[in-house]
DNA sequence: CTATGATTCAAACGAACGTATGAATCATAT
DNA sequence: ATATGATTCATACGTTCGTTTGAATCATAG
């Protein structure tokens, strides 16, 4: 079936094809979404035959996989390993929950400088991809996640041991939302209509991003309990100042 | 072109067939998303004939933007009224971030519990489509929100002097995504594997949601400021507790 | 009761979709 | 040099897509 990986400097051809089609597929599943991206869009932006998808992937959702462990495995394994070298380093003691969030997502934004990683075009595909509809992705993503997922959420759980489990959960949910949108366009709803004025810091400007993400997360994640009204009925607003 | 309107009882067919339409297409493109949702899905659930949405709405994507604009008018409408009612009321003083984080996402995430406006179902359409790739939707959208985002930026500006414009444009950013994801899904990432062991609070307890929200956002909002590293080249993590 | 315009309906349009096929072309090992 | 298997290629398949058409059906006005 698949391609017999030969030794030596040859099998130049279809490792560049496709290399060619997964930077080609990154590209435009981040601007058009999965279902709005064609085969012969993707091979045509890749100079490749049309076939060449089917022959090297299978079909089209095998290659969506594709796109995504190219980068995920790289992630996951530096996330964990960078939660491992910090667990190591505290002589038994919980990680700060700063430590923990830039494991996570510090680790994930600073993929965006790494452009043979994918750079900022892969970031934004993964945001965009969360929220996607399409079950096969979110369920692909889901199994790829699972156990980074529960080795942080155990951290954050040690960290914060007088938080209720819940709310941590929440509120890491909330945080990844947050990251979301700080990557998937960073013009989503054009809020960035004329705020500017002052600095040229747009989305490029990751070294200024990071830090700016790190203080709400944070900020966050370490907010005062929310206050349940006692009461049923219509819910009241949380007002306190 | 369009349907005349008549008075009288009568037009009870066509109107039940465009709300139906609505209905169905609101439920599917929450489900499958927009690419992803054929014109005969929308109509077969519906129970109208396949030509109805061209007759009706012109073409899918004038369906689209009718289902956003049939929720969005009222729910913007709402959050311009809480707003002048909050200002009229503050005696010319800036207005707490509470107030206005609240007018802006407490407005919206209440409207899950109003079913004839939209519910779950619409609130989950719109925290999926804000990162959606259509540019269509997306322009559309920022056309629709825009006056509605500038007065709360404004207002947010006075209530936060001391705040520079471009991290509370940032830090509102963020708060839209953390609030896509409370509402999206609540199952992104099945980051929900086995959280709720003791309590049993999911999506649909938004009385629950609505304060943990919130918590979530000030805390953010009202952050440290970051510090950015002074030296250029690769950029640090934010290290500090 | 009949005329009129709005709405519904079955059917079809051409275009684009993902995938499959079998022959041509290439690189390598013998 | 030739055989072999991997890869590329042009082409076609069957489906499904959004939209259009013209006749049938409905509700109302005169």
């Amino acid at each position: 079936m698949a391609a017999e990986v030969h030794e030596g400097m040859a099998e130049v051809r279809n490792i560049d094809t496709r290399e060619r089609i997964l930077d080609a597929a990154e590209r435009l599943f981040m601007a058009h979404g999965y279902d709005g991206t064609s085969m012969r869009q993707i091979t045509g932006d890749a100079g490749v035959n049309l076939a060449a998808v089917n022959y090297h992937f299978g079909s089209k959702e095998a290659l969506m996989q594709e796109v995504f462990r190219r980068r995920l495995d790289w992630l996951n394994e530096e996330r964990m390993r960078m939660l491992d070298e910090m667990e190591a380093g505290s002589g038994g003691q919980p990680l700060k929950p700063s430590q923990i969030v830039d494991g996570f997502f510090g680790t994930l934004l600073r993929m965006a400088d790494d452009e043979k990683r994918g750079g900022l075009t892969f970031l934004r595909l993964l945001g965009r991809t969360l929220t996607e509809p399409s079950e096969f992705i979110r369920t692909f993503l889901a199994e790829e996640y699972a156990h980074v997922l529960e080795r942080y959420k155990a951290a954050l759980f040690r960290a914060l041991p007088d938080v209720p489990k819940a709310e941590i959960v929440w509120r890491f949910h909330f945080m990844l939302g947050a990251t979301s949108y700080a990557i998937a366009g960073t013009d989503a709803l054009r809020v960035v209509t004329d705020w500017g004025i002052e600095e040229g810091d747009s989305v490029d400007r990751l070294d200024r991003l990071l830090p700016r993400l790190m203080s709400f997360l944070l900020g966050g994640l370490r907010a005062p309990l929310p206050q349940f009204a006692a009461a049923e009925g219509e819910q009241q607003a949380a007002r306190a100042a």
